[in-house]
Formats: C-alpha cells, structure tokens, sequence
DNA sequence: AGGTTGACCTGTCAGC
DNA sequence: TGCTGACAGGTCAACC
C-alpha cells in the first residue's frame, strides 16, 4: 500500500475511535510477516493511550508496550462500532475494544502486527531503529537532506525508496516527486545540484500533502477504514501511465525497472 | 559500508 | 472458458 499517505489517512481516521480504549479480545489468523511475538492474551486488557505513525509503520502505544502494525503491499485497516460479522479468509489480525473492533485485512500478508515491550526495545528497533526522518516534520530540512545525498552514489529513486534518508515516500510517490522536481530517476544521489535537491525537497513534501489531502491513492485494494478508496490515482502524472502523452510535454511516458520495481517518467522534463 | 538481489504470498488481469 | 505468466503499494536478509 502502503505509502506514507495512506497510512497517514489511516491513522487519522482510527485514532478517535481506538484512544482510551480497553482491549478486550485478540484475534490472530494467518502468519503475517512477522509473529506478533507475544501471547495474544497479554494484551488483553490493556488501554490504547496512543495512535502514532513512523514511516509506513502504525504505532498504538499501550499501558504496557507498543503494537506496531505494518499493512505491507495489500493491507488495510477497517474499524467499526458494530461486531463487523466473522473474520474472513484475510483478516489476519484483530483487536476488539471495548467500543470497537479494529481488523487487519491483507490478501498477500506481507503486512505485520508485533508487539514490542518498549520503543526502545530491540523487537522495536530491529524495525524502526534505522528509519530516516519524517518527511513532514522540522527535521527534514533541505540541508539535512542534501547531506544524506551526498553519500549515496546509487539511483535517486532507489536512495528514495530505501528510507534511511528519508522514510514514508514508496514506489508512487517516488515516481511522481521526481517528476515533479525534473530529475531523472536513474540519476545518481550524489550527482543532483543543490538547486535540483531543494527542488526535490519540496516536491516530495507537496505529493505527500496533497496524496494526504486526497486520501491516498488507490491503485488496486487500498481502502480507508471507512471502506471507501483514495482518489490519488486520477491525480498522478506519471506513475502507471506507460506510452500516455506528459501532462507538460506531451512525450511519451516511459517506464523502465529499478531495483525490480516500476518507475515511470518523462525523458524529456526529467533529466 | 554501500549496492544489489532474492524471498516472502496471493490476487488480478492480459494474452493465447 | 481455461490456463499461464507478468505484475502489484514493502522491506529484510544475504550476498558481492
């Protein structure tokens, strides 16, 4: 799914209804990813006194502990007031609160809940300890971010999509802030001007805001709590629009594979 | 140490 | 209609 949009959207809409609330049920499917590393019963009644997110991770902070949710390539989350029916073949995780039920719905269980007794504990860090900063908050300056370039001789795109220089920003919204910026995805990280670099700072700022604004993109499954998709996707000007004529140039839109994932952009804009 | 590749798992869609 | 292969939002471990 999963950028940081969309877990950004997700959070927003569970946060109201999951804080202060008390676990009251566990329910675990399928293996996800990860195992959630702790009898499910221990989180039973424990409060959600936090909903936080970092990078493409959920975050609900408990009396005892932290639950860390990843929704993977294919997860979503669904929250409701009212018992949502039997689990189905891809509910993989749920909580059940004393007002609501929270499920975690991933075809492909790429996603992961894990439990971690402290942020500072290694479960937590071993997933988060090497993540960069946040794009939306004060520590991603241009300067910060030009110095993490500066190290990195690989291809912009994939500096991007690694997120130790920066987190949150996946294969979407890679493509479609570099297009933005005029920056070939293939450039090496070390090799963009500084003029170019603030260029990308900002653009990946302004796709993230505007992608949050939207909703999320909705490219295949991704839905919101609510059941409905993002909008995202008729706003993008590159990705998944092979061979269809540049919204500034009118060339062709290419697409080509990095790190076994697809980039699309514009050669003539993008340089 | 940084860069690159493979693996995880299953649904959907295009093409024959 | 049915089968096969390509492809899909992420990220870690294991290599060079």
């Amino acid at each position: 799914m999963p950028e940081l949009p969309e877990v950004e959207v997700t959070k927003q809409s569970l946060s109201p209804m999951l804080l202060g609330t008390t676990i009251s049920g566990v329910h675990v499917g399928k293996p996800l990813r990860w195992p959630l590393g702790v009898d499910p019963k221990t989180l039973v009644g424990q409060t959600i006194v936090g909903v936080r997110r970092r990078g493409k991770y959920l975050l609900f902070d408990l009396d005892a502990g932290l639950l860390l949710l990843h929704l993977g390539m294919s997860g979503s989350v669904s929250v409701s007031q009212q018992w949502p029916g039997p689990l189905g073949p891809y509910d993989h995780f749920e909580l059940q609160t004393t007002s609501c039920w929270m499920r975690l719905n991933d075809p492909r269980r790429f996603g992961a809940a894990v439990f971690a007794p402290s942020e500072n504990s290694p479960q937590a860090h071993k997933l988060l300890g090497h993540l960069g900063v946040e794009p939306l908050e004060a520590g991603f300056t241009s300067d910060y971010f030009a110095a993490g370039l500066a190290k990195r001789a690989g291809a912009i795109k994939q500096v991007l999509l690694g997120g130790d220089v920066v987190v949150g920003v996946g294969n979407i919204y890679a493509s479609e802030a570099l297009f933005m910026a005029g920056i070939r995805p293939t450039r090496g990280a070390k090799r963009i001007g500084r003029v170019r670099i603030n260029k990308l700072h900002q653009a990946i700022q302004t796709v993230l805001v505007r992608a949050i604004a939207l909703g999320g993109s909705s490219l295949r499954d991704f839905k919101h709590t609510n059941g409905e998709h993002g909008l995202f996707q008729a706003n993008s000007q590159v990705y998944g629009r092979e061979g269809q004529a540049c919204t500034q140039c009118q060339a062709p839109i290419k697409r080509i594979v990095q790190g076994q994932r697809a980039t699309y952009f514009c050669a003539t804009c993008q340089r």
